[in-house]
Order: C-alpha cells, then sequence, then structure tokens
DNA sequence: GTACATATAATGTAATTACATAAATTTGCG
DNA sequence: CGCAAATTTATGTAATTACATTATATGTAC
C-alpha cells in the first residue's frame, strides 16, 4: 500500500513532494523504535549517537566541537548531552592541553560495555533488512545522497 | 561523496547500517531547514502537518484521533497542538454531536489563508528536486515503502 | 438497567530542545 | 605587544515532547 496508507492520504503534488513527506514518516518510525530501544539501555539517541563517535576514535579524545561535527543531529546543546553521559560516567571530559578553550571528550571502560550490550541489538537500528536486497539497499543509499546533493 | 563525508564515518557495518544512519541524517537536514522556513510563518512543523490534514477534508472537521492517525509523527500531544492552532485563530475546536468524547476539528478562513502563503514555498519540502530525476524519485518512494515493510 | 471495560481527549510533570547570550581562550593585525 | 575579532564551550529561558494520569463518554455483558 505504500506512504498512501499510512498516513491515509493518496494525493501526492509529485513524487519529489511524496518522497520528502515518505523520508520523514519513514524515519520518525525509525527514531521512535530507536527511542524504546535506547532506554531500556538509560541512554537518549543523541547521547547513543555521541558514545559511537567516541568508541570510534577510542582511545583518542575528541572534541565537543567535533563531536558535533560528526552527530547525525548537530546538536545545539552537546555539552548538556556530554554532561549526562559523564554524569552515568560513560565518558570522560577534560580541558584540551593544546587549547584550553577546547574540551577533550573521551569514552570509559563503562561507556565501551554499554555500547557492546547494544551492539546485540544493533540491527534495530538498521533499515531495509528482510525487506530489500542488497542490492536495493545500495540504490537507497545511493539515492539518498544524490537527492541531498552529496555524492 | 555522500553520507561518509557529511558525517564523517567512513565503515558502516552494511549497507543496511548504513541506511539507517543515512536515512535520520538526511531527514534531520530536511526537519531543520522545514522548521526554519515554518517559523517565518508562525507555526511549528507538527503545527503545519495538522492544518495540511484539515485542508484535505476541508469543510468537513475531523477528530483529535482521526489526526493522529494520519499525523506524519503520531504526537503523542495532539490536544495541545489543536490548542496552540485554535489560539492562533487557525482551526475552531467543538465536541462532536454525535460522540460527546470526540472534538471536531476544522480549519478556518484565516487557517487556509496561511497554507496558501505557505504553498508559494512548497516545494522546500520536496525531496530531490534538481537531483533526481523523476524515474529516481519513484524508485526512492518504492524502496522506501518497501523498507518499511509497506509495500 | 447497572457495572465494568474501552475509547477519546486533556492535563501534570520531567526531560529535551532551540536559540540567544555569556565566559574563556586563541588568533590575527596593526 | 595590545586589542578586536573569532572560536569553543557552557548556560538561561521558553517551548516542545513523551508518558502517565485523569476526566468524560460510550459500548458490552449480564
Amino acid at each position: 500500500m505504500g506512504i498512501e496508507n499510512d498516513i491515509k492520504q493518496n494525493k501526492f503534488k509529485s513524487e519529489y513532494q511524496k518522497a520528502g513527506i515518505n523520508l520523514m514518516f519513514t524515519v520518525r518510525g525509525m527514531e521512535h523504535k530507536h527511542f524504546q530501544l535506547l532506554k531500556k539501555f538509560g541512554i537518549t539517541p543523541p547521547q547513543f549517537n555521541i558514545l559511537r563517535i567516541l568508541r570510534g576514535q577510542y582511545p583518542k579524545a575528541t572534541t565537543v566541537n567535533d563531536l558535533i561535527d560528526r552527530m547525525i543531529d548537530k546538536a545545539s546543546n552537546a555539552s548538556r548531552i556530554v554532561e549526562k553521559l559523564r554524569a552515568k560516567g560513560m565518558v570522560e571530559r577534560n580541558t584540551s592541553e593544546s587549547d584550553r578553550r577546547a574540551v577533550d571528550v573521551a569514552i570509559t571502560a563503562k561507556g565501551l560495555d554499554l555500547l557492546k550490550q547494544v551492539d546485540n541489538v544493533e540491527q534495530e537500528f538498521y533499515f531495509g533488512i528482510g525487506t530489500l536486497s542488497n542490492e536495493e539497499v545500495k540504490q537507497l543509499n545511493a539515492l539518498l545522497d544524490k537527492g541531498r546533493g552529496s555524492e
């Protein structure tokens, strides 16, 4: 049935309008699922996103600015999200030695541990498993990149 | 360069994981643009979404429950969003005659007027204009529907 | 018809967000 | 060097959100 059925709207001005709505609807559903799943681990999606970035850089630290750059949602309040993680013992925060304005953030053993647990259910964050072939999902990625003008 | 460049991450576990992240990143950007644009008209994206649904039903009214069903983001607090619109004179709200639990919501002339203004910049809400061919964006829609399991 | 379950909407509360602003440090220019 | 501009992070505030709870009405079983 497609998006027409999902939001009970069967007329769109163009495939492009439909794509905009389809994307927002699709992601809204993913994020909801995402949110529910991570709640069980006591973190929010932006917190999870930051932990993942930090693991990618481990054991090097990453500045807050760098985090914003790499985040899926370029959070305007990354400081507070880091603070939440620090309060939970998931990250360490230290003012950078080379630039004392900057703040180095690094994931802790506890943070790595949490990610390891989440890894087991990670396929929940994927899109198209069981419904799209590998070829199709590749096409999807290419269309998204091209559609954003980021080829 | 694609999503790899956009979030400075060049390794994904699979195309499916990449698709999940790609979708979230893509939509995050759209929503930001969306939000900025609508702000100029004094409404938020959920408010806009509701107005659009109401216009689609005009001149019939729609219950709050029905709105939730048709919304892109199935808002948990649709009542308050409707109240915001009512306060701005964009909608009317009346308890339903046939079921006095339900609340009928209808768009007003002022609401229709606002939408008309927004119509002029509506292509801002589309995806892929100028970058994807009509054939490609059709493919994208099909892949999204199929990926959600909503064929 | 009464009682209990269900449905619909509204509201209280805590957490999150956007955005403007502030505070601290670095950079660059004369 | 000295001072203004730019950079990096933190914070104050209002608005929004999720979720649980409440209030009201309807449906159903007996």
